[in-house]
DNA sequence: GTCGCTGCAAAGTCTTTGCAGAGAG
DNA sequence: CTCTCTGCAAAGACTTTGCAGCGAC
């Protein structure tokens, strides 16, 4: 799969999003079907970061008439990690979990106690990043950062 | 899993390491085994990030006499993970990897061609996440931060 | 029409678990 | 001695794959 979508540049249109993936999908003489769609518009429409099978239920849920398996989520989401189009991230001995990257770039806090997940942005610490990278000869595409710890919730209990 | 062993000290010394893990079995009334004792060892040994299973091919190379079952890898790494004395990594579709966190802290850069990792620090990062954790009313524990793209190697073919 | 896509179910992987004997404390 | 560990094999969870019919182009 070799495309060249930026997706540093922040897409948060819904419209454009599904252009560049309609872009992406022609460009590797893929089809564009109403389940790939469904996937991308769920992802979209999600704030959490969700798992294929959570991911699986949402749709259910969002779209009752579709009939969608499963596997055809694992191959989507597979197609779209291999594009850039999502980032997984994982967590413990819990699976992969999917967020679509052409959302507005953040990084992660991880609660250890509840599981759950704050997102963050610093300037700072992006440009850092891109300095490290070019020092060391690295071309890069993108990057993640998790914070571990007790979130202010389970603190305070 | 209570104990408060702090990893944050760097700890390089074998030896060292050696005793804060019997101090954390003996704690949570666990045996201290020539199985765990030779995980440890083997992680220690390895600058690699390893898989559950090349962990055990590492081992019956090194101890060839030692008998090993990966049931026991198995168990041992998650209650390595779970007293914080490895972390783990996971990049793609492929499974865990883990390392010593009592190594000195580092973070990674990871080619998504050749899957080579590469490690490095920056103290204005580390700086930078302990105020954003702070800010955000956070219990940091831990972080790791990974920059995806092409190395040098891959760059130059 | 053609050729890729989908759902299903079956096959793979990777991880965890139950158990009976072995071994640490 | 007791009670945890271990290896083994079986079970489980999670993913991927083969296939025949369906649907995008």
């Amino acid at each position: 799969m070799s495309q060249e979508i930026n997706f540093n540049e922040k897409i948060v249109d819904y419209t454009e999003l599904l252009n560049e993936f309609k872009n992406l999908l022609k460009k590797n003489n893929l089809k564009f079907t109403i389940q790939r769609e469904a996937i991308l518009e769920t992802l979209y429409g999600s704030d959490e970061h969700l798992t294929p099978e959570s991911l699986h239920r949402l749709m259910q849920e969002k779209f009752p008439n579709l009939k969608i398996g499963i596997a055809t989520i694992y191959r989507t989401l597979v197609l779209l990690e291999e594009s850039n189009m999502v980032t997984s991230l994982s967590f413990g001995s819990a699976g992969k979990k999917y967020e679509l990257g052409a959302k507005e770039h953040h990084d992660h806090m991880i609660c250890t106690n509840c599981g759950s997940i704050t997102e963050f942005v610093d300037e700072e610490i992006e440009k850092r990043q891109h300095i490290i990278a070019n020092e060391l000869g690295f071309n890069m595409s993108d990057h993640s950062m998790q914070i571990y710890g007790i979130c202010k919730n389970c603190k305070n209990k």
